[in-house]
DNA sequence: CAGGCCATGTAAATATTCTTTACATGACTT
DNA sequence: AAGTCATGTAAAGAATATTTACATGGCCTG
């Protein structure tokens, strides 16, 4: 099936060529403009150029746009942490301090994208294919976990699965009080990369990881 | 002015009373049943039972009317943890501890209102009043932050302000992905305040807080 | 290379919501 | 007792949501 257009603008004939693609798109904009409750069923398709009808014939309703946008938001979360891990090379720190970034620009670069993921109201599990994507995205930060747990002292190991845990919690929570150049929350005396750096900084070496490069007292 | 009604249920004449408090809890109820893009302003008017256009007279639009709950969560919120902390007593030690569990405990049980503080995209720039709300619940972490850099080793305290905004993000990213009994998002081994309750611990030895409480390898 | 299938679109129609405008009510003031 | 004004309703026009009947044209089949 080669419609007439595969996704450029341009004039069209009776058949778009790509409305679902370029629905998800015109979401991803008026999202990112008003945020996740921010548009309509009617708006995506005019933004699209079609009447508002035609996004029916490609989801059910506009939750399930959303949940469309969301799934290609986890992975492309996932590939993003899975490139910027790089299976842990050089050596774990490296690759632990490009996660904690590579999470933070997905926030403020696909912002989009990320509150649909998280902010959307999204049901993770009205779909198994969403769902999946939300694993394995998680994986990645459950396997630089399980690199940092077992760097612990032998008898101290926490749980791979409670850190992992933890460095969601931190860096979602710095991404999303303050990881957007919202203009609309609280302006900050500091990045948020040097925000999550020195936070994970600290909590490691509560674990008992004591990084050399960490002593430079505030 | 004391209408007919001032809050309670029951028959009214043609004026409601006190509809403005009506509509805010009538959005609380929608927002816990909904998520914060889950009421319009037609349906509030109707579990006020009051016509659509009522609304208008106590809130400009729907977006003033989710800021008023939002002020009001944070009003409550600030209440909530200045409690809980109450000046640091007995000890900085349970005194944090309690402020933590506060923090959770709110999140979960006003899940209406920490959704419309939060996740609603209430730009606080918006409302004088909001802001300062948010700045003073703000400033109980910050209290708290305070206290805590001070029992840090000389030479080596932390600013409170990064330790406050540290607390916030952690707090903050367990309680809005684990936190809420959502159903929906992804299922613990373990509950929030005990995963909040660890990280905390480690975050605060990698001050240099050694609590003797800390010990219990996992 | 017709002929038809059928995915994908439009048009039109109904219900709900949004928002304003003109009008009604009645609590409070004097 | 009368007037004022905040607070409500009713009604109307525009936008949105959603379904149904119909139109188009790419692609498969013979």
């Amino acid at each position: 099936m080669t419609w007439s257009n595969d996704g450029r603008d341009g004039p069209r004939g009776y058949h778009h060529g790509n409305l679902r693609e370029a629905l998800i798109r015109a979401a991803l904009e008026l999202i990112a403009q008003k945020g996740p409750a921010g548009f309509t069923f009617a708006e995506a398709a005019r933004w699209a150029g079609v009447s508002p009808a035609a996004p029916y014939r490609h989801f059910r309703d506009r939750d399930e746009l959303l949940a469309n946008v969301a799934l290609r938001g986890f992975r492309q979360f996932e590939a993003a942490l899975a490139k910027a891990w790089d299976g842990g090379r050089p050596d774990t720190s490296a690759a632990f301090d490009r996660l904690g970034r590579a999470y933070l620009e997905f926030a403020r670069g696909e912002p989009a994208l990320y509150s649909a993921m998280f902010e959307g109201g999204v049901p993770l599990g009205s779909n198994p294919e969403l769902r999946e994507a939300s694993d394995r995205a998680f994986a990645v930060l459950r396997q630089a976990a399980e690199k940092l747990s077992a760097q612990a002292p032998p008898g101290a190991r926490p749980p791979a699965l409670m850190v992992a845990l933890h460095i969601w919690a931190m860096t979602h929570g710095i991404a999303s009080l303050f990881g957007r150049g919202d203009s609309a929350r609280r302006a900050l005396p500091m990045s948020a990369e040097e925000l999550l750096e020195a936070q994970m900084l600290i909590y490691l070496r509560g674990l008992g990881l004591s990084e050399t490069k960490f002593g430079r007292s505030g």
